[in-house]
DNA sequence: TCTATATTTAGAATCGTTCTAAAATCAGGC
DNA sequence: GCCTGATTTTAGAACGATTCTAAATATAGA
């Protein structure tokens, strides 16, 4: 599978929405595969390129690419939201019950939902996630 | 498909948790079919049952019951948590992303994570939630 | 009934997130 | 290059949900 283009390419391109240092950053902290970062985690690593950064503009620019679709918020289990910048490709995802880190994986397989199971919905989109634990958690238990 | 034991029933039968008139409330709250309701809505029906209940002990009891592996916490799309009694049968859902209302549904087909996409981990359960606008939602849009 | 343990409770504390209003930055027109 | 209005950032206050604390209550078993 061909790498996705990353969170910081795709905004590069958009012209309705300026992309300004600090966003940068922001985008910035979600480079890598397998990176679902909670708020925290996004402020640590911004403040690691611009120190100054502040919570709030962390806060404001996660909730500004969720409602443009760039991010994607999962609230896997318990904990606070992680937010996943692969958006383009569909994909599942494999959460450790352990530590709750989670990685992006593709089922093998299909799966559908019955007309008669939709109670009148329209249905748009479908996950599926595989829960267990990762090999260090499994070792702890 | 039978009707599952409901989560009374089950606490019922346990001997290693005490099922106090409290807890019995909170667990009632959970009667019928696609219930998944937050703290708040737990709050609410415990306390039609039994006025004087109190919001500690509701959060207690959740989180003993989430311990017990006896409520499964769902985090679907924005908002507070919800709690799934529905644990002795793998089912997955159908959320709406306009409300946050949540079903109980069973998807056709199967799925399966190959083992170069599994890192290591032991997979125990897996969940399809498929996303899309309820009937009353997809005419407000 | 007595005693030790478990449970419940009100209210305080904590945590993550959002809000507010002022300061800083920026784009486009001169 | 400088104004000007609009956008963005910021610190800190405010908020809402959940957890904590420590005292009161209820319970099981002797």
């Amino acid at each position: 599978m061909a790498p996705p283009e990353s969170l910081v390419e795709r905004l590069r391109r958009r012209t309705d929405w300026r992309l300004t240092a600090q966003r940068r950053v922001v985008a910035e902290a979600f480079e890598g595969a397998h990176v679902h970062l909670t708020a925290e985690e996004v402020l640590d690593r911004a403040r690691h390129r611009m120190p100054e950064i502040s919570l709030a503009t962390v806060y404001n620019t996660l909730n500004e690419l969720v409602a443009l679709g760039e991010l994607q918020p999962l609230q896997s289990g318990r904990g606070r939201p992680r937010y996943d910048p692969n958006t383009a490709q569909r994909h599942d995802h494999l959460v450790c019950l352990g530590c709750g880190a989670i990685h992006d994986v593709h089922a093998r397989g299909r799966v559908e939902l019955p007309q008669a199971e939709r109670f009148g919905h329209e249905v748009v989109a479908h996950e599926t996630i595989f829960k267990g634990y990762c090999p260090r958690c499994r070792r702890d238990r």
